[in-house]
DNA sequence: GTGAAAGCGCTAACAG
DNA sequence: CTGTTAGCGCTTTCAC
C-alpha cells in the first residue's frame, strides 16, 4: 500500500505485466479479459494503492460523472432537502455532486452556471425557472440535460421538476376562507428575491379575489425568512392592521415563529388568530399544536430530477403534488 | 453566440488569428501579450460562445480547482451550516465544492474518499476524526490538504479544526450543577452513529463525577436527531425515571422535541424541569422561552477549514470557541 | 510578445 | 483476449 498519489495506470499495467488498455478494461470491468489477468491488474492496483485520475478518464472519454447542482442557498432548511434527496439518487448511479449557492441572485447564478459548466458535467440541476439572459443562453447551448426544480409556474428550458407555488398559494387562501376567516393578513420575506415565495402570495391573492376578498394587510421583511423575521413580523402586522383574524406566512419558518409570538403574548390560537404556512418541516408537525401548512416534496423533487439526468427523453414537465395539512392553528 | 458546447481553444485561437497558446495565456489573464491580442481573443472567445474545459484544464495543468466536502448527513441543519460557510470561501477563491454524504455510515465514508480522491482535489474536508484503517491510509497518502472539522477530541490527520465536544459536554454538566440541578436525565440519539454527541455525553458524565453525581436516567433513541424523537424521548424518561429536575439532550433538535412537549402537557420550565441543549440553533434562541444551550460555531469552522485548503504550513489543530447560552429554559 | 511541440493520464478504436 | 496507436482539450516549457 504505497502512498497512492502520482501512481499512474501505467504503472499498474507495468506492475502487473499487461498492455495500459487491459489495465483499463479490468479496472472498469468493461470489455473482456481472462480472469487470470483480471487477478493480477487488481492485485497490482491495490499494492501500488492506485486511485484512478477521473479528471483524466472523463477527458479521454465523451460523457462526464459530475452533475452541476445549483441552489440559491443552504440557509433554510428546504434546499439541503432537495440537495439530500438528489445527491442520495445520483451517488447511487455513480455521479458526483458539485455544488453552487447563488445567495438568490441571478447574477451570482449566472457565474456559477458558467463555471460548473466548464466541468463538463453530465447535467445541470437548478433551483427556479428565472435566469438572466445570458444564463438562459448557456444553459439551452451547453448540450446536455438540463433540470430546473421546485417550481412549474412559468416555462423551462429542458426538464421542469416541481409543483406550482401558485396553485399552493390558492390552495392556502381557498382553505382559510373555508375555515371562515376573512380579514387575512400577510407576513413574508423578501419578495424579490424568493420568487417561488412571491408566486405563491400571487396565487393567494387571486384566490381571495375570487371570493371577493383582499389582504387585510401585510408586511413584508426585506430579509431572508427566518424564525425571527417572522416572529417580528407578526408583531408589526398586529400593531398596523386592527381586528385581523388570520394571517398567511411566507414558510413554515416564518410561520413558526409568528406562532412563537403567539404563545408569548398568550394570543389564543386558532380562536383569536389562525396561522398558515408552507413548506411542512418537522418544527411545524412537531409543535403543541401542529402548524397548518402545506408539505412540499422537497426531498421527491431532488430524486426525481436526479433520476431525469440519465434519461433522453424529450423535454417534459414533472408535477408532483404538494399536500395541505390541517393543523392545529387554523 | 453559438452553441457553446464543442468550441475548443483551438478555435477560439484559429477565428482570433493567434496560437493556441496565446489565446490560453490571455484567458487565463497568465503571462504576456499584447493589449491588441487580448482583444481579439477575448471578442473571439465572446462570439464563439466558448466555456472553457476546466477537465483539460486540470489535466494539463498540475493542480485542481475542486475540493471534496464530506459529511456525515445533511438532515441536519449543522451540516448545511457548516458547508455553506466552507462553500462561501471556496467560491470566493475560485474554487468548486464536490460534495459527499456518508449517512454516519463510516464505510460509506470509505468509499467517498476514494470516489472523491479520483477527481484530484486540491484538499479535502471531512467532518470527524473517526475513519476505517483503509480511509485513513488513503487520507493520508493523497498529497493534499486534508481538513478534519467540528471535533478536536482525539489525534488528526493533517489539518483540525473545530471544538471540543467533550468539553461542550463538561460545561453543559457545570452549568446544570451550578444551578442547582441534582437529578439529571440524558435524551439523546444514537450514539454509535454520532460519535460527536457520544463525546459530549461522556464528557457530561465526566464532569457530573467530579461533583459526585451521575445521570439519574437515559433515553437514547436508535434513530437519527430529530424533533419528534426528543418529544418522545422525553416522554418516556419521565416515566421510567420519577424526581428529574433536568434534562440534558444530544442537540438542540432533540432538546425543542422536550421543549414541545413540556408546552403540551403543562410542565414548567425551568421550575418543575430544566432543559439544556447543544447547538445554538435559531428555533432555540427564538422560542418563548429561549432555550439554555452551546452555540457552536459551525458555519465559522466551515470558513476556517477552507481557508486552510491553500495554506501550505505543517498540520495543526485550530480550536475555535463554543459558547455557553444562558436561556430561560434553566 | 508569440507559437510549436510535448505531454497530463486515460479511453477507445483497431488490429492482432 | 490483448497490445498498439491516437487522441480528449488544455497548459507548459522553450525557442524564436
Amino acid at each position: 500500500m504505497g502512498s497512492g498519489a502520482g501512481v499512474t495506470l501505467t504503472d499498474v499495467a507495468r506492475e502487473a505485466g499487461v498492455g495500459e488498455s487491459t489495465a483499463s478494461r479490468v479496472l472498469r470491468s468493461h470489455g473482456s479479459f481472462s480472469s487470470k489477468t483480471r487477478a493480477s491488474v487488481l492485485e497490482a492496483a491495490a499494492r501500488l494503492g492506485y486511485v484512478p485520475n477521473r479528471i483524466a478518464g472523463t477527458l479521454a472519454s465523451t460523457g462526464s460523472k459530475l452533475v452541476g447542482i445549483i441552489v440559491p442557498s443552504l440557509a433554510n432548511i428546504v434546499f439541503p432537502d432537495l440537495l439530500r434527496g438528489a445527491n442520495s439518487v445520483l451517488g447511487k448511479a455513480g455521479f458526483q455532486s458539485v455544488i453552487g449557492v447563488t445567495d438568490y441572485d441571478l447574477v451570482g447564478e449566472e457565474a456559477l452556471i458558467s463555471s460548473l459548466l466548464s466541468w463538463r458535467p453530465a447535467g445541470l440541476l437548478v433551483a427556479g425557472l428565472e435566469h438572466t439572459a445570458r444564463a438562459d443562453a448557456m444553459l439551452r447551448g451547453a448540450g446536455i440535460r438540463i433540470i430546473e426544480m421546485l417550481d412549474t409556474d412559468g416555462a423551462g428550458i429542458d426538464m421542469v421538476v416541481g409543483f406550482s407555488n401558485r396553485e399552493a398559494g390558492r390552495a392556502s387562501a381557498r382553505h382559510l376562507i373555508a375555515r371562515g376567516y376573512r380579514r387575512i393578513g400577510y407576513v413574508g420575506h423578501d419578495l424579490a428575491l424568493d420568487l417561488r415565495a412571491a408566486k405563491r402570495f400571487e396565487g393567494f391573492r387571486a384566490a381571495l379575489a375570487e371570493a371577493g376578498l383582499q389582504v387585510a394587510g401585510q408586511v413584508i421583511a426585506s430579509v431572508p425568512s427566518s424564525i425571527e423575521a417572522g416572529r417580528d413580523g407578526l408583531a408589526r402586522i398586529l400593531d398596523e392592521t386592527r381586528d385581523l383574524d388570520a394571517v398567511y406566512f411566507s414558510n413554515d419558518d416564518m410561520a413558526i415563529g409568528g406562532y412563537f409570538l403567539c404563545l408569548s403574548r398568550g394570543i389564543g390560537i386558532p380562536d383569536r388568530l389562525a396561522l398558515f404556512g408552507h413548506n411542512g418541516l418537522e418544527v411545524a408537525r412537531c409543535a403543541p399544536q401542529p402548524l397548518s401548512t402545506i408539505r412540499t416534496p422537497r426531498v421527491e423533487v431532488g430524486e426525481a430530477s436526479a433520476r431525469l439526468i440519465s434519461s433522453d427523453g424529450p423535454p417534459a414537465v414533472v408535477t408532483l403534488d404538494f399536500e395541505l395539512i390541517e393543523g392545529a392553528t387554523t
